[in-house]
DNA sequence: GTAAACTATGGAGTATAGTCCAGAGTCAAG
DNA sequence: CTTGACTCTGGACTATACTCCATAGTTTAC
């Protein structure tokens, strides 16, 4: 698929892609160039894509995740740091997770409190 | 206290309070100024402050919050619409919980490929 | 075969949320 | 009464993640 095909499914500008791109968070792997320059993209274009905004959703930046991607994918990391990897994200998202109920908490209670001025 | 005593307390910097201030999230509620025009904060200041780090976490914007704490303190907003600006505030949340309890599987899935790949 | 729509590139511009700085006044300790 | 720490203001600067633009080549539909 061309670019804008890829910018729709996903929700995103061109410029977005483009500009991932240029951050090294896609690459060959991802596309390739037709004759006339124009990218396109196989399915694994969405996937990274997805992926991406799965990180920063944990507050991983544009530039840990290319420095990160370059590592994994030299194999430079080996599979025990890999888990400790996955680990390490996980025990955030239970952290991000119970602050999350914390808040949930928070604003039940303003919600209490406005029943009972009432 | 002080400017720098607050911002001790909260583990920020005494720029971002006068910035914060500058963008109306701080006003006379929270403090007064000394004869000498020092800032004189109460316990509020502590209190809005970690608000607005909780709205932060909640992805609303400096701007927002400010709009919004003008129209809450001119009593703009009537209880009803207090109460379903916070049950869309509480959705929101279990939404967010959601996504990371989801993002946690994922993670979780990754564990596993690991071990099977070994 | 031409107009509209799409794509490319490089570079400039934007929004958000700070962060830093210069120049100047204030305060507390010795 | 001076030195060092603290505070003030206004404004410039920064990082992140886009977003927009000019210019130019390509494709597609009629």
């Amino acid at each position: 698929m061309r670019i804008s095909e890829l910018a729709e499914k996903l929700g995103i500008s061109t410029d977005t892609i483009r500009y991932y791109e240029k951050r090294g968070l896609l690459n060959h792997h991802h596309m390739e160039r037709e004759d006339n320059g124009y990218r396109r993209y196989n399915e694994k274009a969405i996937e990274r894509i997805r992926l991406i905004f799965r990180a920063k959703t944990l507050g991983v930046t544009l530039a840990e995740m290319s420095q990160f991607i370059d590592e994994w994918e030299s194999e430079a990391i080996s599979v025990e740091d890999k888990r400790i990897f996955f680990n390490n994200k996980i025990a955030l998202v239970d952290k991000r997770i119970d602050a999350l109920n914390q808040m949930r908490e928070y604003l039940c209670q303003k919600v209490i409190d406005l029943e009972k001025n009432e």
